[in-house]
DNA sequence: CTGCGAAATGTATGCGCATACACTCGCCGG
DNA sequence: CCGGCGAGTGTATGCGCATACATTTCGCAG
């Protein structure tokens, strides 16, 4: 690692010009058999890697797509940052008192939209670079992550709106998921909206439920918004009144949850209490929280009360009964997102483009279907 | 995105020249207020992001670090292309019956390694790239991703030994995990070891078992070959007599390890065929495959016998009774990689270090404890 | 006011590569 | 034998930035 070689090290090493050497690397085909075989040698030899940077410069394109995600660790000043990694440390012993789960949806969730993102972007011979906005100085890291990228893809307000702006104008941003907005950039949503109308319809009209309620989140979650609007859809298409709000609001966690499900359980006795045939909550989270609070009161799901969720996280696949959701296409939402990307860079004069990706409705038992 | 702003536009807008918009940028200090302040205004309204090729290759460092792991979705060739995404297509309802959660430990787990990379990176401002080797194309990939930053941390065995070589002759290259090996790179391990030692040497001590079996993985996991290392260290310590290979080897997967706890559960009756006090499982799928045909056929855990896995899932904590195992540390290997990188940029002449990452012993109910 | 050192800014160069263009050479038809 | 042509290769240039070094400006003591 003394002093990477470059190409003229190469090149004089193979008896040949820089010109050559550049050719054996992208357009073998132009050189003779011979002279390909002896500049592979020197490359061999000297133990020589192409700059990517001077490549990028050069070419004036890197072949690199970047994927920017919000902070999921909650580490958002720079007083937060954890713990040095412990080295080298015995081996710790601890009684593990359970407890919940920690929630790794988040986690999972981005996961797989990065393994999409790759996967396609691999498709197409680029690399995939990764940045998180989180901390004081989230625009300057998101900065350089837009000079280093051809094109940008970035999930649902992690990146302030100005900033995308000023990044927009060099590269070419697509975002993922988020609020319905009208801007410049590429928009990719998961068909919330429809996902959840399909979900209630099958519950009209397979199981004939006509007495419904939708469990929120947080009023500021646009996903939230779009999925209550899905409801309201099906509900209006059957000739079903439909409420001008959530019946309730959680805060998407499952513990959350189970607070807004005590209460609500607790009210049954009371007049305009008592719970409806169907509990269709915003995300699976929720669900589970009143899956929990409903079997230890005795409520049976899905006979007395029929229950959804969204997201299609693996616990409702293992919960009793297993969870009817909606999942979300995860890794469809990466790969959709480079698609876009690539094809923008493409034509770059097209119009904005927004996708919906669809979603499947996964019936299973707590909606009363077997 | 007509042509890129450059230093240039933003001198000439800003009045100054190109080296000092250099410096508003890089030396803010080295500039008086009244032309930062004007050269900020030209870069916001030109809309300039700074090209990080170029700036990497006038520096003569990226300021990214490379991260490259194995293929886990078994894509290996052009032909496995997956299918293109579907856009626009309506929703889906499709009746889930259940079968296997599919795993998805190699995604958690890579996704938990990714973000501990990431997090170490950030706190030091570097950015991260993620590289898959897959494909018949892998090794000019990996070449490319090399080229393109300042130092790679690969996950064992994604890389060709010879590739690795030649590369790691252009920038520093730390190999997380994998067998122990003797090469000329910076090595980090999960001390497969010492845990399964410590976990083996709480059976023995704490509940007086001395009847353990070990139920092995593949026998080219290198994992497992620790663990088996851990077990028979343990059992030496504590005078009792090692096996010189394990009971029996499942193939790490649940579904393989049902099967051969039937076999193990149908010999009880033989001369033997008795099942040990203690199984001692290699990874965590194969003690909950043992656990499911264990429950079912009438055997309790832990009052019959004893069973402990390895890797810290979260299935571990949701069976009944939850399973004592070791905890991979995940993140921290990410994070020690980075780590590891950064202190060999700092020092390239240091001799190669190889860390081991200290793992987490948790007791729970399938142990005997509590 | 003047002069001098420090602060601020400008000029020039090179990072490593791709590529347009120039050039050489061997071959063929005329 | 000559001209022309194409394959193969070399030469020269610029990509956008950081930075060493040269130059100018500023602050301030004398």
């Amino acid at each position: 690692m003394r002093k990477a070689p470059t190409v003229y090290d190469v090149a004089q090493r193979a008896g040949v010009s820089i010109a050559t050497v550049s050719r054996v690397l992208r357009r073998p085909d132009d050189v003779r058999e011979h002279t390909r075989t002896v500049v592979h040698a020197a490359i061999q030899e000297l133990g020589y890697v192409p700059s990517g940077a001077a490549r990028g410069l050069a070419a004036r394109q890197t072949g690199v797509l970047g994927l920017c995600f919000p902070d999921v660790d909650g580490i958002d000043e720079l007083d937060d940052l954890p713990d040095p990694v412990r080295i080298g440390e015995s081996v710790e012993v601890v009684r593990d008192v359970g407890g919940p789960v920690t929630a790794r949806w988040s986690n999972l969730y981005l996961g797989e939209v990065m393994r999409g993102a790759e996967l396609e972007a691999w498709r197409t011979g680029h690399a995939v670079m990764i940045g998180v906005a989180r901390g004081l100085r989230r625009a300057e890291a998101v900065n350089e992550l837009a000079g280093r990228v051809d094109g940008l893809a970035v999930l649902s307000r992690s990146v302030p709106d100005d900033l995308l702006g000023h990044i927009a104008r060099r590269v070419p941003v697509v975002v993922m998921a988020g609020p319905p907005q009208d801007d410049e950039h590429d928009h990719i949503f998961v068909d919330n909206r429809a996902g959840t109308r399909a979900l209630v319809e099958h519950l009209v009209s397979d199981h004939g439920i006509r007495d419904l309620a939708f469990v929120g989140g947080p009023v500021d979650s646009p996903d939230d918004h779009q999925r209550f609007a899905g409801f309201v859809d099906a509900l209006q298409a059957a000739g079903i009144r439909a409420p001008d709000e959530p019946v309730a609001r959680s805060d998407f966690t499952r513990g959350g949850a189970r607070d807004l499900a005590h209460r609500m359980v607790g009210r049954r006795g009371q007049p305009g209490g008592a719970l409806p045939r169907a509990l269709v909550c915003s995300n699976d989270q929720t669900a589970l929280g009143f899956l929990d609070v409903l079997t230890e009161a005795g409520v049976d799901v899905p006979g007395d009360v029929v229950l959804t969720g969204f997201d299609g996280i693996d616990d409702t696949q293992t919960s009793a009964p297993r969870i009817t959701t909606v999942r979300q296409p995860m890794v469809e939402l990466g790969r959709a997102a480079v698609e876009l990307l690539r094809s923008r860079l493409a034509d770059p004069s097209a119009p904005a483009a927004t996708v919906n990706l669809p979603v499947r409705v996964l019936l299973r038992e707590s909606c009363g279907c077997r």
